[in-house]
DNA sequence: AGTGAGCGC
């Protein structure tokens, strides 16, 4: 059954063990050029059908056997195998082993994934030095969040769509942009085609509080992200908080006054 | 161009 995994996948591990607090080099790649498939990728063998391929391997389990050792890790672009994730934390040498799910029709990557550690702490640490850091041959961020759970629920938020956004605004930019001015400003995110990897150009922000978010739908439209001037406007809740009666259509509470 | 979306395909 269970072979021992290459040689290769654990002697990573064996390389990196130690200590190794070198994690990163957390710059603000803003100014990096639209994400690109590394010059290896080769999109003739990209499916690969029935493959489920799983690097490092998971002889060696630590301690505690019931503790949350996986990350759950998204915005994935179809290039971005377990190799891919494999590499992206062999440094820590820490990972043991990753997955991308996938469709199985198509073969095709389902833009997330699973990457196991050694540790919860491991993973922990992992989950500190890495979420929302650039990831390597591309000009997305890590988006890390621990496996088992849901996405997270911070409570109730309030979202201000944001329309016209320059081809470099990451999610961090538009963050830092709204948490210049408002102060409950708990996050930012621009859509990204995952095909193309590409901003779609508008994203949202995400409010704590109510009255800021009414506040920058009007204050923050026409002001300056990156090089081009925003525009703000209502976010269409996809997310009904509550159950709503069928049929029953409620009150638009703001005026739809974009155009 | 224009209202994301993510837990084991």
């Amino acid at each position: 059954m269970m072979q021992q995994p290459p040689p290769a996948a654990n002697g990573s591990a064996a390389a990196g063990s130690g200590d190794q607090q070198a994690y990163h080099h957390h710059q603000q790649s803003w100014m990096m050029q639209q994400g690109q498939p590394p010059a290896g990728w080769n999109p003739q063998s990209a499916p690969s059908l029935g493959q489920h391929q799983q690097y490092g391997g998971g002889s060696q389990t630590p301690g505690s056997g019931d503790e949350i050792r996986s990350l759950w890790i998204g915005d994935l672009q179809p290039w971005m195998d377990e190799t891919y994730l494999i590499n992206s934390f062999s440094i820590t040498g820490e990972v043991q082993q990753a997955k991308v799910i996938r469709n199985k029709q198509s073969g095709f990557s389902e833009g997330y994934g699973f990457i196991e550690f050694v540790s919860h702490a491991a993973a922990e640490r992992i989950l500190q030095t890495y979420n929302g850091t650039p990831m390597p041959n591309s000009e997305q961020t890590f988006k890390l969040n621990w496996a088992g759970e849901r996405r997270q629920s911070e409570g109730p938020e309030h979202t201000v769509f944001v329309g016209d956004l320059a081809p470099d605004v990451t999610d961090y930019m538009l963050t830092e942009t709204f948490k210049a001015v408002y102060t409950s400003v708990k996050g930012a995110k621009v859509v990204i085609d995952r095909t193309t990897g590409r901003s779609k150009g508008y994203g949202f922000v995400r409010f704590g509080d109510e009255s800021e978010q009414i506040r920058a739908m009007t204050e923050m439209n026409g002001q300056y992200c990156s090089s081009r001037p925003m525009r703000t406007g209502p976010a269409a809740n996809k997310k009904p908080l509550t159950m709503q009666q069928p049929g029953m259509c409620f009150v638009n509470f703001v005026s739809d006054t974009r155009v």
